[in-house]
DNA sequence: TATATTACGTTAAAATTATAACATTATAAA
DNA sequence: TTTATAATGTTATAATTTTAACGTAATATA
């Protein structure tokens, strides 16, 4: 499904509409984001179109109620409670990751078939991966970020989507099977490497 | 360009063709991988008729010979040099990841304003930014990992551009910009996290 | 106040991408 | 050896996505 690269493209738009407001600017126009993201003023307003913004014809997007409709579609007025899977290398970045923060994305704990060796690294809580479904069931937690290796990554996963997790950020290379009520974006960093060798050779 | 879908599709063909091969066997159908993978037979061998991928009508496709063409097109038979810029949190942990072991990927240097902080902590040597482009230009590095403060993106990326860098894996959320041949991919962790949080509400 | 300009938003066209159809050929079976 | 079968690879169709065109309305100017 092509929504996912137009949620893209809405992010970047946002971060845009944002920094010319830390400009000093009231108004934008399609051409300023669009020159701003790289893409073209009709994708911009096209996309706009989908979500029912609406501009002012000669006038443009008024910046702070531009910010309140993202704002509303990202759901920026509450936190977002994730989860975290392996507590390798990445997981362990991940877990004192400060950049999170503005987004107010929350990771409320971090679960390992180690925990104690992990345990007092980060600022979140480890727990052992029994513990993951009961604590996501209670908290109502809807994201997991999966950090475990290759070998583990689908039977971790399983076990994600039985607790009702329904959106997981994948760091492995494995290729999810999930019901098509979960939506899995893929981050392998080996993959993401081995693309960008292909291109520039 | 639309070609960055299709090699990422070649990519986990590849990892989903060594799994067959580690399960013992020789040949494999284009279904045999869809299903692996997650999409249509006939997108595999159209994936592979682009690439040139010849297999053999009735009898499918020789692992042996397939993953052959596969290292071939992905350049498995030579290493893979990469640098590292931006030694915070993300970037410390990416210099420790063993994970690009495996793809013959290696990190040959770190590069950060504040070298003397990180150095050490990783097997890594870490080098202040300064010495980035001599560093590039005589070990002829073509691709970095971007894993600076987003406010320094743009800089650090104009640097790496100049210093002969064509391609960059971008774990800002900054569109960046660079001259048509230089590929950048984007792996905000943030983006990915707001695009998960809009697919499952 | 009337006119010109400009940028939106929608509708139409083009391009790209994915799916399906099918002729072909290598293997297996009779 | 002949016939049936099965899976490729290409060509054709469909769907999606992007780009362009343009009528419309809001602002600015005369």
């Amino acid at each position: 499904m092509g929504t996912k690269s137009k949620i893209q493209r809405m992010i970047l738009y946002r971060v845009a509409t944002i920094h010319f407001r830390s400009l000093g600017f009231k108004r934008i126009f399609s051409y300023n984001i669009a020159r701003e993201v790289g893409v073209s003023p009709e994708q911009v307003r096209k996309d706009f179109s989908e979500f029912k913004f609406r501009g002012n014809k000669k006038a443009g997007y008024e910046i702070d109620e531009l910010i309140r409709q993202f704002d509303r579609i990202f759901q920026k007025d509450r936190e977002h409670k994730v989860i975290l899977v392996g507590m390798g290398n990445i997981g362990n970045a991940l877990s004192n990751y400060s950049g999170f923060r503005s987004s107010r994305i929350l990771i409320k704990a971090a679960f390992d078939i180690n925990p104690e060796k992990y345990q007092g690294e980060s600022s979140v809580p480890v727990y052992p991966l029994e513990n993951l479904p009961p604590f996501v069931k209670s908290n109502n937690v809807k994201i997991a970020i999966l950090a475990v290796p290759f070998e583990a990554a689908q039977n971790v996963a399983n076990l994600l989507v039985d607790s009702g997790i329904k959106g997981i950020m994948n760091f492995t290379y494995a290729n999810l099977r999930v019901p098509d009520d979960v939506h899995v974006i893929y981050v392998s960093l080996t993959n993401t490497l081995e693309s960008l060798i292909f291109l520039t050779s």
